[in-house]
DNA sequence: ATCACACTTAAGTCTTTACTTAGGTCCGCC
DNA sequence: GGCGGACCTAAGTAAAGACTTAAGTGTGAT
């Protein structure tokens, strides 16, 4: 499987006949079909089948094409990244659970990249708790916000805590719902599908079957959800301060809440990191970075807007 | 540039040593060394390079890793998936702008899969109006839901409306702002990135500067922004119904408002798309997608939950 | 200084890729 | 039936990839 064999899977399918594709690329018939046949043997699958005057694709080609167009778009990607980054600033990547990157990442970074006069770039990124560790530890993410990752020690990861809080139960001021928590409609975002999280632990502490849970795309969603009344949503108190003081929501008396949990910030250990990492690791532990953490979601100007790290499908 | 030299790369990046990625391929040192010396040349930079005991990256290697990761990662992908499409449930990719996605993809996604009885999948992505006519184009989505997109006649798509809005802009209710519109505080969320959205259009109509915009991670999280009188949020109108009949906003009069929006869904021609997509065109027309269209953010149960595309950065 | 260690280069081999031209097969259509 | 269009296979070639072993070359440590 080549890049070159690919590029010629996802251009017939696209043009829909390998004529096509071959006149695309400027190259004689065959070798697409060549190239296309290479892959098919080599993955077991017709991918393209002949129907009549154009090609349909098999439940297998149609499966390769997403993915082989990604891959073909990262290849020019690729170059065009390693030539520009002459002289451009430099990259950090960030990841974090969902809820801390929809509430503090964008003016983390935002803030970090200001205050090293835009030398450091910083993107965030989504990560599940037991994927973040690794990523650290195999330098593609330069530091992880969230729980403590340092229990592992094959890793070699250092991590420590930056930040305090407390998990709470929140719920419309006037529901009440029947019957123990564990009934009761949950309302919650996508980080309670991550086993590891906090939120799912809590779940699984009161015994909340799956049933029982709606997901919403975003955790300010799920606490809309339940400022009308629709359930009960698990939130990270002082996250939804602004929710608590218009007295949307109020906190729900539930046993085992509030939890403490305490957030960290995983990176290599220092000989191993980047200066970038080590420093952004520091500005955490600023008054400026405590300020951020704790004052949820404000915005960032649209020129340093970063949406969370997402391949495009095609380039 | 091949699969090879890159996972080469990869892995020395990550293991920090020639060495140990040889040991890790099991292949000799040379054969790693080389295929990096390859990819150097290729891409004109130098990647790594030795520093004491191990190896540091330049930040061309940097931008390198993440990506030449992803590749691989993909590469490992394609094979995975198309081994296991035979019998596995077919695939249908929506694309739609962030707000809709935000708000009726998940819904929509897990009705369409319920009617089917679950022998189609849909997934939702994210993705800039201009992109998403390509996209359908090219087969790497099966259908998008959103603006027109049948205007350019050369890409030979079919866009039909199937649902009408308004977009209007939304305050707390008590909230004066001084000035022209053009100079109070606008808190949007991603898609007013795209200059092709309709808020951006509605933006550049009222003349508002770049310098008077707080971008959110999402339509939420902006809404609640207003909510408590930080700004102005543009938001179409059925969506915000809860924060409205909560009173937490009010629609604020402003010239050009309420916008009629009509979001259309593209696809291929009737000749040429796939039964899915015809399926879920049709399923667009009836009263049950209307009313999840309609009613926003409702969430959906754990087990149907699909996170919007993105790919994960490591295997 | 020089030794050990790790990366790099060199030289040689074998395999695979990528491509060409030439001929074969399949399918719809008159 | 046979024609045309489109895809596939065959045979052959040049180039590149992917390895190996063997011999440098640089760097930190003793």
């Amino acid at each position: 499987m080549t890049l070159t064999q690919l590029s010629a899977f996802v251009l017939v399918a696209r043009l829909g006949s390998v004529k096509a594709a071959a006149n695309a690329l400027s190259v004689s018939e065959p070798a697409v079909s060549q190239a296309l046949a290479a892959l098919r043997k080599y993955l077991g699958d017709p991918l393209l089948t002949r129907a009549g005057n154009g090609m349909t694709m098999t439940p297998g080609g149609s499966r390769l094409l997403s993915i082989a167009a990604q891959m073909v778009a990262l290849g020019a990607e690729a170059e065009a990244a390693v030539r520009s980054a002459k002289g451009a600033p430099e990259q950090l990547r960030l990841v974090a659970p969902s809820t801390i990157v929809e509430f503090v990442a964008g003016p983390l970074a935002d803030a970090f990249t200001a205050r090293s006069s835009g030398s450091i770039e910083v993107s965030a990124g989504v990560a599940a708790t037991d994927e973040m560790a690794v990523l650290v530890s195999q330098r593609l993410a330069d530091l992880a916000l969230g729980p403590n990752l340092g229990a592992d020690r094959s890793l070699g990861l250092v991590s420590e805590p930056v930040f305090r809080c407390r998990l709470v139960v929140l719920g419309a001021p006037d529901t009440r719902f029947r019957g123990s928590p564990a009934q009761w409609p949950w309302l919650v975002e996508s980080a309670a599908t991550d086993p590891n999280s906090d939120v799912s632990r809590l779940l699984r502490a009161l015994g909340v079957p799956e049933s029982r849970l709606s997901v919403f795309p975003n955790q300010t969603a799920a606490w809309d959800a339940a400022a009308r009344g629709a359930g009960v949503a698990p939130a990270i108190a002082h996250l939804a301060v602004h929710q608590l003081r218009r007295r949307e929501l109020t906190v729900i008396d539930i046993p085992g809440t509030p939890m403490d949990v305490v957030w960290h910030a995983t990176t290599l250990p220092l000989d191993r990191r980047s200066v970038a990492a080590g420093s952004l690791r520091h500005f955490l532990g600023t008054p400026e970075a405590m300020r951020l953490l704790r004052a949820p979601g404000s915005g960032v100007p649209p020129s340093r807007f970063r949406p969370p790290v997402y391949v495009t499908i095609w380039s």
